[in-house]
DNA sequence: CCAAGAATTAATCAATCGTTTGAACCAGTC
DNA sequence: GACTGGTTCAAACGATTGATTAATTCTTGG
């Protein structure tokens, strides 16, 4: 067991768990197997056991190193004041803008010095395994991450439509969440069909239909006057 | 080999194939053991490599499998017909209503009068995994699939916002599929998140949603007179 | 300098993987 | 009844899996 973990240890743990993210996000949690996460992280594969317990403790792990690094912009938004009395309403949209860019800048960058992090690629493909296909050891840790988001989103849209019933508005949230994510996701493919591969050339020109997009799909007809046309 | 294959055989795999999906979309490729899906079929694991050829062959045969027997809905509405002339504008509107709804059943389930069949639940599962991570040998046979559709969506768009460029009409199509294929990735995480493990309970109800949001968020007016407050 | 403990290593474990084998089974046909 | 070709089966194959062991190296406080 690793009682009290020396510097020395550090750089190998930390070079596993990146080892792992690239490893289980190309190849999922079954296709990776340690001999190779290890080989990659120049370490012995019987560091996997000793410093994570087993496989499933340096995929847990690896989540964790993702969350950690990463839900900075996001994070702070949701500990935003709470939203009532005068102004409530357009404190919740400012809100809800301000949710969107930041979530868009963290999905598309790991590190912002670093637009092309492979890291921060590959940790949001194993998001994506994870959200698509929960493992039952990390479902928990899963939903305590993204809660707080959720929580957020969801805060600022029972104020933009307050007539609207809780599952209405978690379809709401859901819509806008979806472009989002899927937009992340499908990067490569739009690329492609756009055939431009350094699709977006100006994150803040899709920032701002998504915004417009999604403000449009909730009913919030004084954000925007009229949809021309 | 199987050269030319009795009546006797044909059971044999198919039964193997819908085991094989079902397995599959439950495990992944790697997750997934031949013995295993030989087990649910209730045959030989042997029998993987006579008739398929081995594991890859009964995944890509799983695969064509399911692209033989689904597809039916939205590839009836790539082939409608093209919109023009007077009245265009409310055929492309209807056409866009259709093919939301279409793509969420076909998203859904496989047969539509049989909405809790549990092989295309399993199907569609295995296509969610296969969009996000697809295999080397299974890509091709997945982009032939889906270009019909993406094309379908975007000659509606075009019709019913002829004033934006190319690239703001890529932007909305990105966000009508993303809710759509969204919703369909993070099925293991809304059910958390909403507390019911049999979210959605009524498919219609997440439809009617989807095709109002999108309509709002594209920007026709006609289409629903006011979003209520 | 020197034990003590943490970190790392090569070697090995049992289990499981996908695949292969060779014989048995089960139609039909002569 | 013998033969044939497609199908199925139990058993075993070699390879690889995650995990474990015991010995070794490295680090560090006394």
């Amino acid at each position: 067991m690793n009682a009290q973990p020396t510097d020395a240890s550090l750089d190998t743990r930390q070079r596993l768990i990146e080892a792992a993210i690239l490893t289980f996000a190309e190849k999922g949690f079954d296709g990776a197997g340690i001999r190779e996460i290890a080989l990659r992280a120049k370490a012995n594969s019987a560091l996997v056991t000793y410093h994570f317990s087993g496989k499933e403790g340096l995929y847990l792990e690896a989540l964790r190193y993702i969350f950690a690094r990463k839900a900075c912009r996001v994070a702070e938004l949701a500990m935003a004041p709470a939203l009532e009395g005068p102004g409530a309403r357009e404190a919740a949209l400012q809100q809800l803008k301000d949710h969107i860019r930041a979530f868009m800048q963290d999905l598309m960058a790991c590190d912002p010095q670093d637009p092309l992090d492979p890291l921060g690629e590959a940790a949001m493909a194993l998001m994506a395994r994870e959200m698509q296909a929960p493992r039952a050891a990390s479902s928990a840790l899963l939903m305590e991450q993204i809660r707080p988001h959720v929580d957020h989103l969801m805060q600022c849209l029972r104020v933009l439509r307050p007539d609207l019933s809780w599952g209405d508005l978690l379809n709401m949230g859901m819509s806008i969440q979806g472009q989002l994510l899927y937009f992340r996701n499908s990067l490569g493919i739009a690329r492609l069909i756009r055939g431009n591969p350094n699709y977006p050339e100006d994150l803040e020109e899709v920032i701002r239909h998504f915004t417009d997009f999604s403000l449009r799909g909730l009913g919030i007809p004084e954000a925007f006057p009229q949809p021309r046309n």
